[in-house]
DNA sequence: TTTACTGTCATAGTATATTATGACACTAAC
DNA sequence: GTTAGTGTCATAATATACTATGACAGTAAA
Protein backbone atom coordinates (compact mmCIF):
# COMPACT_ATOMS: atom_id res chain seq x y z
CA UNK A 1 0.00 0.00 0.00
CA UNK A 2 1.00 3.34 -0.62
CA UNK A 3 0.37 7.00 0.84
CA UNK A 4 -0.85 9.51 -1.06
CA UNK A 5 -0.51 13.56 0.40
CA UNK A 6 -4.05 15.20 1.25
CA UNK A 7 -5.18 12.67 3.77
CA UNK A 8 -3.50 11.58 7.02
CA UNK A 9 -1.90 7.97 7.30
CA UNK A 10 -4.12 6.25 9.81
CA UNK A 11 -6.80 7.64 7.43
CA UNK A 12 -5.40 5.95 4.60
CA UNK A 13 -5.18 2.80 6.26
CA UNK A 14 -8.79 3.07 7.34
CA UNK A 15 -10.06 3.50 4.06
CA UNK A 16 -8.18 0.96 2.82
CA UNK A 17 -9.84 -1.33 5.30
CA UNK A 18 -12.81 -0.22 4.72
CA UNK A 19 -12.57 -1.11 0.45
CA UNK A 20 -11.43 -4.20 1.54
CA UNK A 21 -14.50 -5.08 3.62
CA UNK A 22 -16.59 -3.33 0.83
CA UNK A 23 -15.57 -5.37 -1.89
CA UNK A 24 -15.18 -8.64 0.41
CA UNK A 25 -11.71 -9.43 0.85
CA UNK A 26 -12.65 -8.93 4.66
CA UNK A 27 -15.35 -10.60 5.87
CA UNK A 28 -17.76 -10.15 8.99
CA UNK A 29 -15.95 -12.02 12.07
CA UNK A 30 -12.81 -11.97 9.69
CA UNK A 31 -9.72 -11.17 12.05
CA UNK A 32 -7.48 -8.26 10.77
CA UNK A 33 -3.91 -8.13 10.86
CA UNK A 34 -2.57 -7.45 14.59
CA UNK A 35 -1.47 -3.79 15.28
CA UNK A 36 2.55 -4.71 15.28
CA UNK A 37 1.96 -6.77 12.17
CA UNK A 38 -0.03 -4.21 10.09
CA UNK A 39 2.40 -1.44 11.34
CA UNK A 40 5.86 -3.46 10.15
CA UNK A 41 3.46 -4.68 6.84
CA UNK A 42 2.88 -0.91 6.17
CA UNK A 43 6.06 0.79 7.85
CA UNK A 44 4.53 2.84 9.69
CA UNK A 45 4.73 2.99 13.40
CA UNK A 46 2.04 0.62 15.66
CA UNK A 47 0.31 3.55 17.07
CA UNK A 48 -0.71 4.68 13.34
CA UNK A 49 -2.27 1.38 13.29
CA UNK A 50 -3.53 1.41 16.77
CA UNK A 51 -4.86 5.13 15.81
CA UNK A 52 -6.85 3.81 12.39
CA UNK A 53 -7.90 0.42 14.53
CA UNK A 54 -9.54 2.47 17.59
CA UNK A 55 -11.22 4.91 14.92
CA UNK A 56 -12.69 2.09 13.18
CA UNK A 57 -14.05 0.25 16.54
CA UNK A 58 -15.98 3.93 17.07
CA UNK A 59 -17.48 3.43 14.02
CA UNK A 60 -18.74 0.08 14.94
CA UNK A 61 -16.55 -1.61 11.86
CA UNK A 62 -14.40 -3.45 14.28
CA UNK A 63 -14.56 -5.78 17.24
CA UNK A 64 -11.74 -5.65 20.04
CA UNK A 65 -10.95 -8.48 21.99
CA UNK A 66 -8.31 -7.69 24.86
CA UNK A 67 -5.36 -9.65 24.34
CA UNK A 68 -6.69 -11.11 21.05
CA UNK A 69 -7.16 -9.02 18.55
CA UNK A 70 -9.29 -6.74 15.93
CA UNK A 71 -12.67 -8.53 13.76
CA UNK A 72 -14.82 -7.50 11.60
CA UNK A 73 -18.00 -6.56 13.14
CA UNK A 74 -21.10 -8.40 12.11
CA UNK A 75 -22.67 -5.94 10.73
CA UNK A 76 -19.57 -3.72 8.99
CA UNK A 77 -20.59 -4.41 5.67
CA UNK A 78 -24.18 -2.95 5.71
CA UNK A 79 -23.52 -0.15 7.93
CA UNK A 80 -20.63 1.16 6.16
CA UNK A 81 -22.60 0.77 2.33
CA UNK A 82 -25.02 3.05 4.55
CA UNK A 83 -23.07 5.73 5.57
CA UNK A 84 -20.81 5.85 2.97
CA UNK A 85 -23.34 6.36 0.92
CA UNK A 86 -25.30 8.75 2.68
CA UNK A 87 -21.92 10.73 3.22
CA UNK A 88 -21.31 10.65 -0.63
CA UNK A 89 -24.77 11.76 -2.01
CA UNK A 90 -24.54 14.47 0.65
CA UNK A 91 -21.16 15.67 0.62
CA UNK A 92 -19.36 14.43 -2.62
CA UNK A 93 -21.89 14.93 -4.97
CA UNK A 94 -22.89 18.27 -4.37
CA UNK A 95 -19.03 19.24 -5.07
CA UNK A 96 -19.20 16.84 -8.10
CA UNK A 97 -22.23 18.16 -9.75
CA UNK A 98 -20.31 21.45 -9.19
CA UNK A 99 -17.37 20.67 -11.21
CA UNK A 100 -18.89 19.37 -13.60
CA UNK A 101 -20.79 22.76 -14.16
CA UNK A 102 -17.71 24.91 -14.18
CA UNK A 103 -15.23 22.29 -15.83
CA UNK A 104 -17.94 22.22 -18.59
CA UNK A 105 -18.19 18.23 -18.62
CA UNK A 106 -20.47 16.32 -20.89
CA UNK A 107 -22.02 13.19 -21.18
CA UNK A 108 -19.24 11.37 -22.90
CA UNK A 109 -16.48 11.80 -20.14
CA UNK A 110 -18.59 10.12 -18.33
CA UNK A 111 -18.92 7.06 -19.96
CA UNK A 112 -17.50 4.55 -17.64
CA UNK A 113 -19.36 5.25 -14.59
CA UNK A 114 -22.80 4.96 -16.76
CA UNK A 115 -21.25 1.34 -17.30
CA UNK A 116 -21.07 0.89 -14.11
CA UNK A 117 -24.24 2.29 -13.30
CA UNK A 118 -25.94 0.34 -15.85
CA UNK A 119 -24.20 -3.21 -14.33
CA UNK A 120 -25.05 -1.94 -10.63
CA UNK A 121 -28.66 -1.74 -12.04
CA UNK A 122 -28.61 -5.16 -13.76
CA UNK A 123 -27.54 -6.73 -11.22
CA UNK A 124 -30.46 -5.75 -8.95
CA UNK A 125 -33.07 -6.93 -10.88
CA UNK B 1 -14.96 31.38 4.30
CA UNK B 2 -14.81 27.90 6.34
CA UNK B 3 -11.80 25.21 6.80
CA UNK B 4 -12.53 22.03 6.84
CA UNK B 5 -9.84 19.33 7.96
CA UNK B 6 -8.46 16.97 5.52
CA UNK B 7 -6.75 19.51 3.29
CA UNK B 8 -4.01 21.85 4.45
CA UNK B 9 -5.18 25.64 4.72
CA UNK B 10 -3.17 27.15 2.30
CA UNK B 11 -4.75 24.69 0.01
CA UNK B 12 -8.24 25.22 0.61
CA UNK B 13 -7.58 29.20 -0.21
CA UNK B 14 -5.77 28.13 -3.34
CA UNK B 15 -9.09 26.15 -4.29
CA UNK B 16 -11.34 28.67 -3.06
CA UNK B 17 -10.16 31.20 -5.69
CA UNK B 18 -10.07 28.60 -7.99
CA UNK B 19 -13.74 28.61 -7.87
CA UNK B 20 -13.78 32.05 -7.93
CA UNK B 21 -12.12 32.14 -11.56
CA UNK B 22 -13.72 29.28 -12.67
CA UNK B 23 -16.86 30.85 -12.05
CA UNK B 24 -16.52 34.20 -13.30
CA UNK B 25 -16.37 35.69 -10.06
CA UNK B 26 -12.67 36.31 -10.68
CA UNK B 27 -11.61 37.37 -14.54
CA UNK B 28 -8.56 37.31 -15.96
CA UNK B 29 -6.41 41.22 -14.92
CA UNK B 30 -8.80 41.13 -12.12
CA UNK B 31 -6.40 42.67 -8.82
CA UNK B 32 -6.88 39.41 -5.91
CA UNK B 33 -6.78 40.67 -2.60
CA UNK B 34 -3.23 41.74 -1.20
CA UNK B 35 -1.57 38.98 1.37
CA UNK B 36 -2.56 41.56 4.20
CA UNK B 37 -5.72 42.14 3.03
CA UNK B 38 -6.47 38.62 2.63
CA UNK B 39 -5.06 36.77 5.48
CA UNK B 40 -7.07 39.27 7.70
CA UNK B 41 -10.45 38.50 5.80
CA UNK B 42 -10.39 34.90 6.32
CA UNK B 43 -8.43 34.99 9.88
CA UNK B 44 -5.23 33.56 8.96
CA UNK B 45 -1.61 34.22 8.79
CA UNK B 46 0.00 36.25 5.83
CA UNK B 47 2.55 33.73 5.63
CA UNK B 48 -0.72 31.14 4.77
CA UNK B 49 -1.93 33.72 1.97
CA UNK B 50 1.53 34.29 0.70
CA UNK B 51 1.65 30.37 0.08
CA UNK B 52 -1.47 29.93 -1.71
CA UNK B 53 -0.90 32.77 -3.98
CA UNK B 54 2.76 31.44 -4.34
CA UNK B 55 1.62 28.15 -5.49
CA UNK B 56 -0.76 29.54 -7.39
CA UNK B 57 1.68 31.89 -9.27
CA UNK B 58 3.68 28.47 -9.99
CA UNK B 59 0.83 27.06 -11.13
CA UNK B 60 0.28 30.18 -13.59
CA UNK B 61 -3.11 31.26 -13.03
CA UNK B 62 -1.69 34.21 -10.95
CA UNK B 63 1.00 37.07 -12.33
CA UNK B 64 3.07 38.96 -9.92
CA UNK B 65 3.90 42.18 -9.69
CA UNK B 66 6.23 43.24 -6.91
CA UNK B 67 4.97 46.16 -4.85
CA UNK B 68 1.71 46.16 -6.67
CA UNK B 69 -0.51 43.00 -5.53
CA UNK B 70 -1.48 40.05 -7.35
CA UNK B 71 -3.15 39.52 -10.73
CA UNK B 72 -5.78 36.67 -12.36
CA UNK B 73 -3.02 35.45 -15.40
CA UNK B 74 -4.72 36.30 -18.85
CA UNK B 75 -5.33 32.48 -19.85
CA UNK B 76 -6.02 31.16 -16.00
CA UNK B 77 -9.63 29.72 -16.75
CA UNK B 78 -8.66 28.24 -20.02
CA UNK B 79 -5.74 26.90 -18.11
CA UNK B 80 -7.49 25.56 -14.73
CA UNK B 81 -10.72 23.80 -17.08
CA UNK B 82 -7.74 22.14 -18.76
CA UNK B 83 -5.92 21.09 -15.70
CA UNK B 84 -8.24 20.51 -13.51
CA UNK B 85 -10.60 18.78 -16.05
CA UNK B 86 -7.30 16.07 -16.76
CA UNK B 87 -7.06 15.49 -12.96
CA UNK B 88 -10.87 14.83 -12.39
CA UNK B 89 -10.51 12.31 -15.10
CA UNK B 90 -7.25 10.88 -14.35
CA UNK B 91 -7.68 10.95 -10.54
CA UNK B 92 -11.05 11.13 -9.37
CA UNK B 93 -13.14 8.84 -12.08
CA UNK B 94 -11.33 6.26 -11.47
CA UNK B 95 -11.71 6.37 -7.43
CA UNK B 96 -15.73 7.35 -8.11
CA UNK B 97 -16.61 4.48 -10.55
CA UNK B 98 -15.16 2.55 -7.85
CA UNK B 99 -17.14 3.74 -5.53
CA UNK B 100 -20.09 3.33 -7.50
CA UNK B 101 -19.60 -0.29 -7.37
CA UNK B 102 -19.03 -1.15 -3.89
CA UNK B 103 -21.85 0.85 -2.69
CA UNK B 104 -24.03 -0.65 -5.46
CA UNK B 105 -25.54 2.99 -6.34
CA UNK B 106 -27.91 3.21 -9.24
CA UNK B 107 -28.74 6.14 -11.97
CA UNK B 108 -31.39 6.87 -9.67
CA UNK B 109 -28.95 8.64 -6.76
CA UNK B 110 -27.12 10.55 -9.69
CA UNK B 111 -30.54 12.47 -10.89
CA UNK B 112 -28.99 15.67 -10.17
CA UNK B 113 -25.58 14.73 -11.91
CA UNK B 114 -27.43 13.80 -15.12
CA UNK B 115 -29.67 17.05 -15.49
CA UNK B 116 -26.16 19.24 -14.75
CA UNK B 117 -24.49 16.73 -17.44
CA UNK B 118 -27.79 17.46 -20.06
CA UNK B 119 -27.65 21.01 -19.32
CA UNK B 120 -24.02 21.47 -20.14
CA UNK B 121 -24.24 19.85 -23.46
CA UNK B 122 -27.36 22.11 -24.61
CA UNK B 123 -25.57 25.09 -24.00
CA UNK B 124 -23.16 23.74 -26.11
CA UNK B 125 -24.97 22.96 -29.00
C1' DT C 1 3.97 -21.66 34.82
C1' DT C 2 6.26 -20.26 30.86
C1' DT C 3 6.05 -18.59 26.25
C1' DA C 4 4.40 -15.97 22.65
C1' DC C 5 1.20 -13.76 20.98
C1' DT C 6 -2.34 -9.90 21.55
C1' DG C 7 -3.75 -4.68 22.82
C1' DT C 8 -2.56 -0.46 25.73
C1' DC C 9 -0.23 3.31 27.57
C1' DA C 10 3.43 6.72 28.37
C1' DT C 11 7.35 9.27 27.06
C1' DA C 12 10.25 11.64 23.98
C1' DG C 13 11.73 13.11 19.43
C1' DT C 14 10.90 14.75 14.50
C1' DA C 15 8.54 16.96 10.62
C1' DT C 16 5.22 20.08 8.93
C1' DA C 17 1.51 23.49 8.87
C1' DT C 18 0.35 27.44 10.93
C1' DT C 19 0.88 31.47 13.70
C1' DA C 20 3.10 35.87 15.32
C1' DT C 21 5.95 39.51 14.45
C1' DG C 22 9.39 42.54 12.77
C1' DA C 23 12.16 44.31 9.18
C1' DC C 24 13.14 45.42 4.42
C1' DA C 25 12.23 46.49 -0.58
C1' DC C 26 9.28 47.93 -4.44
C1' DT C 27 5.54 51.06 -6.39
C1' DA C 28 2.30 54.74 -6.76
C1' DA C 29 0.39 59.03 -5.22
C1' DC C 30 0.73 63.14 -2.64
C1' DG D 1 10.91 62.93 -0.36
C1' DT D 2 7.17 61.26 2.44
C1' DT D 3 3.45 58.20 2.93
C1' DA D 4 0.80 54.25 2.38
C1' DG D 5 0.07 50.63 0.08
C1' DT D 6 2.24 46.30 -1.96
C1' DG D 7 5.26 41.72 -1.67
C1' DT D 8 9.32 39.32 0.75
C1' DC D 9 12.10 37.32 4.10
C1' DA D 10 13.66 35.71 8.64
C1' DT D 11 12.92 34.24 13.25
C1' DA D 12 10.56 32.06 16.94
C1' DA D 13 6.53 29.69 18.91
C1' DT D 14 2.63 26.39 18.77
C1' DA D 15 -0.24 22.41 17.30
C1' DT D 16 -0.62 18.06 15.22
C1' DA D 17 0.68 13.79 12.85
C1' DC D 18 3.92 10.54 13.01
C1' DT D 19 7.83 8.04 14.80
C1' DA D 20 10.62 5.35 18.27
C1' DT D 21 10.72 2.73 22.15
C1' DG D 22 9.86 0.64 26.47
C1' DA D 23 6.81 -1.25 29.78
C1' DC D 24 2.60 -3.41 31.25
C1' DA D 25 -1.68 -6.36 30.90
C1' DG D 26 -4.85 -9.82 28.80
C1' DT D 27 -5.20 -14.47 26.29
C1' DA D 28 -4.09 -18.98 24.65
C1' DA D 29 -1.29 -22.91 24.18
C1' DA D 30 2.77 -25.74 25.33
Amino acid sequence: MEFSDGKTIFIQIRDWLVDQILTGSLSPGDKVPSVRELAIDLEVNRNTVMRSYALMEQEGILDNKRGIGFFVSDHARERLIQDEKKLFLQEELPKLVHQVKVLKMVPADFKKLFDQLNENQNENK
